[in-house]
DNA sequence: AAGTGGTCTAGACCACACT
DNA sequence: GTGTGGTCTAGACCACTTG
């Protein structure tokens, strides 16, 4: 039998029906009780699915009028960064080589060890820099407690520390707090990347959470301000 | 009687006490049968009150364990963006001064018509350059359609457009889309904001819609990069 | 086994839009 | 008034955690 629930199951249904054009743009969708009846559910199941859609910018609702197709799914080619999305997830392997400049078990910095809320625990420490199509991208500073992430190897740094974590792991990640702001290229920019000294770098600070709300990364990461475009969507409510 | 829905007045009155430490950190909250007897409500209400403050982040929610305090409402000087709150909203009126450099009525270009769904239709172009404490800010573009947004008035961009926009015309704000990038600063931002050639900005592009789904603005915001620090939270689904 | 959250139902009632 | 979405209830059942 399925596995996800019956509202997962009407959203793509009907997100896919949206992106295949079955429903057109401006299109109205059927209203909630004949969409409760299609699918063989409540009303309050069909309103968890269409209300997913609504977040995603896809359909609106409008009390007394009903519910219309608004857009298909965007990502035009910006970088995702949600909690699941990591670099390589979203660029596609092929393009992208990890420089493995640090790979260390260490006790933290006081800085780190706060913002990863433990004390006197151990950590890891990598440093990567990214090049996409040969060409300098980032550099990433990770850090993560040894108490929730072990058995890393390098080739994990390579692929997607992510991936690790999910499939291997079976760690469920929830949320992400991140800060995004400019600098001026600094001596390690220079030095690890190769960038000119009079380049400019986006920086992003990220604070990644599990579900039960422990805080299994803190990074920094910077990136040429050529190649980087931050997206998001903000909805009210 | 209240206004608001019931989930909503659960989910302020838990927000404050969490914030006054009436629940304290790591504490756990009553079961959610608890609450809803206590609240005179039903489990489900109670869960869409919570599931609010989870993805603020200020709780997480554990099947099998328990609903536990996790941190505070954290905006720790950041330049909050979203739909509803506009710059003059977070930092406060009283340090910021708008300086009114175009504000005419005009067939907007291609590609601002474009972004904004419109043809053949009039906009709002607005320029304003932001000083904070006499220090330059940001400059501000801004295309609103006259079919949405009219009655604009100089008073008007000195305060906020946002405000007049809820307030005036009482038009419901829904969501935002941005975009985030950096971008060396150009002869504009040196004569209209006077910053020095080599500064960095940040620069800021944001679509946002009306509640039917209509574009009520396009703007292109630059920030001097020292002052910008852009904060968002990512949760899962 | 007991405690707790997540999903789901069937139906009630209200708020808002269209006409 | 009729159509439609939003809120809410009371209770059922399932999934997961913890002792």
């Amino acid at each position: 039998m399925s596995k996800l629930p019956k509202y997962m199951e009407i959203y793509t249904d009907i997100r896919d029906k949206i992106n295949k054009n079955k429903y057109e743009l401006n299109e109205k969708l059927p209203d909630g009780d004949t969409l409760a009846d299609s699918y063989n559910c409540s009303k309050l199941t069909v309103k968890k699915a269409l209300d997913i859609l609504v977040k995603e910018g896809m359909i609106v609702r409008r009390r007394g009028s009903g519910s219309f197709v608004k857009g298909v799914s965007t990502n035009g080619g910006a970088i995702a960064l949600g909690p699941t999305a990591g670099l390589v997830n979203t660029v596609g392997k092929q393009n992208i080589t990890s420089k493995i400049i640090l790979f260390s078990i260490e006790k933290p910095s006081l800085e780190v060890a706060d913002k990863l809320g433990i004390q006197d625990e151990y950590i890891y420490k990598i440093i990567r820099a990214r090049h996409i199509n040969n060409k300098p991208y980032s550099l990433e500073h990770t850090h993560m407690p040894l108490s929730l992430i072990n058995g890393l190897e390098p080739k994990h740094l390579e692929d997607s520390i992510y991936n690790y974590i999910r499939d291997e792991l079976k760690l469920k990640m929830h949320s992400a707090h991140v800060w995004i702001r400019g600098d001026k290229a600094n001596n390690e920019d220079s030095s690890l990347l190769g960038v000119p000294d009079s380049s400019f770098m986006m920086e992003i600070e990220k604070l990644a959470h599990l579900e039960d709300g422990r805080v299994f990364e803190y990074s920094l990461t910077r990136h040429l301000h050529e190649n980087f475009v931050f997206e998001t969507v903000f909805v009210q409510n």
